[in-house]
DNA sequence: GTGAGTTCGAATCTCACCGTTCCGACCAAA
DNA sequence: TTTGGTCGGAACGGTGAGATTCGAACTCAC
């Protein structure tokens, strides 16, 4: 049972079904079930429908978001508390649309990945330049 | 002692020198001169840190890369594997991720990955520095 | 030079994170 | 009714990421 080789990042496809149990989900996800169930606990919008005597019957959508917080976790190498924050953080910065500044950053600035979706302060990243400018000129 | 406040996230700015000590360091990166011996160990690039009689003596751009490791590990929640790894893959970004996923990153974080500090030509990125400068400046 | 303060490496310790294993009991479909 | 998947909870484990401690070596202001 390879499911679990971290290198294979080919997920298999989707059977196009309403629900699937922990089982099915754990070979599409290849991520073992008590993990799942463990991931539950620290991933507060992964709750899986538990009607039905207590079993877990997930949904497309529940099967998506597993497959990505495996990606941040065993490929990117997030913690699961970074894991968490950016899953949040995208959902942060879906909502908000009025911070103009931080768009027009986003927009023209090449630089690395500096993300400003955390509102990061734009002073300290200034000053970081500056330090940066500083060895450059030399 | 609270240089190691993770929510501060302003960094002292550097003063004009050459070489800094390790409590220098410590003080203006806000990591404890411990873990700046440990992080040595795992961290490749963070060895060339010249050495006269046993000291470490730290150069601005160690000084700039431990900070961005402590970015990666306290403020985005890497592991020190996936801090590593996203620092490598900065040199390597073709071999280590699929086109996919690439492109599936550019689409959800418009500053994606495009990290050109080692990629690029010095004066190439030191003009990209000037640009931001000035939409830093408005 | 002297003494106070830094830094050294190595060893040891800690503790939280991230699962793993084990469990008897429950459920569901063949 | 059997068989195999699933349940939750508690106990356990390993290793990641520092923290602490140590005596010795070094640095530098005086």
């Amino acid at each position: 049972m390879d499911y679990q080789d971290h290198k294979d990042k080919q997920f298999p496809q989707l059977p196009q079904k309403r629900y699937f149990a922990i089982g099915e989900v754990s070979i599409l996800c290849k991520v073992k079930p008590h993990v799942l169930r463990y991931w539950e606990q620290e991933f507060p919008n992964l709750s899986p429908n538990t009607r039905r005597g207590n079993r877990r019957y997930y949904q497309q959508e529940e099967i998506l978001l597993i497959r990505k917080i495996r990606e941040l976790l065993y490929d990117e190498g997030y913690t699961i508390q970074g894991a968490k924050q950016k899953l949040q953080n995208k959902q942060f910065v879906k909502d908000v649309t009025s911070q103009e500044q931080i768009q027009k950053a986003q927009a023209e600035l090449p630089l690395g990945d500096t993300d400003l979706t955390n509102a990061e302060p734009i002073a300290n990243l200034k000053n970081q330049l500056q330090d940066i400018l500083s060895i450059l000129k030399k």
